[in-house]
DNA sequence: CTGAAAGCGCTTACAG
DNA sequence: CTGAAAGCGCTTACAG
């Protein structure tokens, strides 16, 4: 293993310059860096990160903590993330470790892992309202950053789309397009995003005059099943007035609520507009829909670069605040959605 | 923090003598040992692992590459693999680091993956027959564990079941019952344990003196898709006489199978049996399939501690052939098999 | 059975 | 702008 000395060996300088070169300490002589990065490149020196965590006393190690649950769309969504992330922390030279939550208590995960390994900070993903686990880093004074956001005045890193503005948008599209019932299928309640996006669907539906669809939420986890399911028991009338349109909150509702349209004999865009969320996953491709789908779209992978550098940032001493992002969904219009059908021609029976 | 020195002042020993009593050295006296452990436990003391391998000059990470693949089941087996992995890992002090292949070479991840990280040593799964993979990392002389065999003569550490025997007496079994037409659905031809079970299959067909159906093998990953439609097409004849009995290569097939079945207006057992491998995976629960499904059954996640355990012992200067380890899956009968239909009550059209 | 010493490879005040 | 020195916390020959 090339070691600093021996770049230091090489040009004749000590051990501490050859550090601060390729540091980019900023007292270091132009040629002296660039010799000394010429020499490191040829000579194959990768830094030892033992001796560079020993001796900055960081471990280098980010912890994150896997919820096992038996839903296929956890697997995915947490695939996705965990693999990005851990590419992007690389590229931080941060390690990621994970760790299994065995259910009952949320916190009970992270104290196990706080005691068993030295952490420099966590990820949390999937926020429930005021979240406790947040409660908890925060009361510990451990950094740590949220994919997603716990409460509206979250006073840590975060990346996070606006959800609100994504239930609000879709259903503004719907309501251009002269729709009056317009079902939201949400996921599971406790999620802060689901709560942020039913409040989008709420309020943009109470700015339309619009009448709330009941049940337009479902505490499964978001399935083709069970988009299958609520979509049938909707368009059978078993909420009132069937919808004219329904939005969902993922892509696999929305493949479920399609089998439902065909197993009824309904059309979309015809009978039945249909949009969804779409975080990008590789399984559930909202263009290869028939028809395409209409989307807001927000690639899931898009947030792990900027999470592994405002964890990384915030642990090296950067301002919390400064390092939150929110961002908005793009809003992609393709075949499923079109003009309310005309009144008096409802299909349903 | 607590160091070692911290324990040694308090008790007047040298941190030399408090390092080997909590490594277990055999030449510290055992009061000496016992009072070193209490104090390190009242204290709370968790070693530097920065340190330690910066002494030892390992980095204490092994590798592991992702194959990225549009497949559910591989992230299922994959999410499953990996949390044990880690968790087992974790108990050795050793910390795993993913990345991800990006297709084409299959060495090529490894190689950017070596120059990247230090790394001690890389778990492999899903090998294909004559993996490459394995050759490089045996030409490089980097330990290596792998999920699976990819050559019958393997030299370096395995955990995998005896695929051949899962595939053979699932055959025997249902030769048992006199079943002559058996078929049998495997996965994606290149992996190695598939191709152990087709060729056990084959033995077993031929030890009983039965038939080969042919197409008794699928290119396409195991899905419950794939299950129905290879079921319909052996159920309507498309590959000669109709079966009387379906072996799966997974639950998921199974899955399928019984789906196909159904929509055919048969019963199982009475019109087909139809039995799996079963990994043992949260979200196919074998028990739950009406009827409950016969199966070999081996527990993806068993692998895991054996083989952390095997990286880590290789990683130490173990003998690889020592740490070989190969098992039989479990034969469990439950409602799914049994006797082959009576000869000229062929239920098929 | 135990201790003093050296050293793993790096970073960073402290001097110059 | 550069170097010599100290030190991060541990392990392990080498002495006793």
């Amino acid at each position: 293993m090339i070691t600093l000395k021996d770049i230091g060996d090489e040009l004749g300088l000590s051990p501490a310059t050859v550090s601060r070169a390729l540091n980019g300490f900023p007292e270091v002589s132009l040629k002296t860096r660039e010799r000394v990065q010429e020499v490191a490149e040829r000579m194959g020196y990768r830094a030892n990160r033992s001796a560079q965590r020993l001796v900055t006393g960081r471990s280098g190690m980010v912890g994150m903590i896997v919820k096992t649950s038996p839903d296929l769309r956890a697997d995915q969504t947490f695939m996705e993330v965990l693999v990005g992330m851990s590419a992007a922390l690389a590229a931080r030279d941060t390690d990621l470790v994970l760790a299994v939550d065995q259910g009952h208590d949320p916190i009970e995960a992270y104290r196990r892992m706080l005691s068993r390994d030295m952490l420099d900070g966590f990820i949390l993903n999937a926020p429930v309202m005021d979240d406790p686990r947040v409660n908890f880093l925060k009361a510990e004074g451990i950094p740590f950053v949220v994919h997603g956001r716990d409460r509206l005045d979250a006073d840590y890193p975060f990346y996070t789309i606006d959800n609100y503005a994504v239930a609000a948008e879709s259903v503004q599209l719907l309501a251009a397009l002269g729709h009056k019932r317009i079902a939201y299928l949400n996921g599971a309640e406790p999620y802060s995003h689901v709560a942020r996006r039913r409040a989008g669907y709420l309020g943009a539906m109470a700015a339309a005059g619009l009448p709330v669809i009941d049940g337009a939420h479902t505490n499964d986890a978001p399935s083709e099943a069970a988009g299958y399911r609520q979509a049938l028991s909707l368009l059978a009338g078993q909420r009132g007035t069937p919808p004219t349109a329904i939005i969902c909150s993922s892509t696999l509702l929305a493949e479920g609520v399609m089998r439902a349209v065909r197993d009824r004999g309904l059309l979309v865009p015809g009978d039945l507009s249909v949009m969804a969320h779409d975080d990008d996953l590789p399984l559930s491709r909202a263009i290869s829909f028939s028809p395409a789908l209409t989307v807001t779209r927000a690639p899931l992978r898009d947030a792990c670069v900027p999470l592994a550098n405002a964890l990384v940032d915030l642990i090296g001493g950067g301002n919390p605040l400064s390092l939150q992002s929110l961002n908005r969904a793009e809003l992609i219009v393709r075949d499923s959605t079109g003009p309310a059908p005309a009144n008096g021609t409802d299909p349903w029976p």
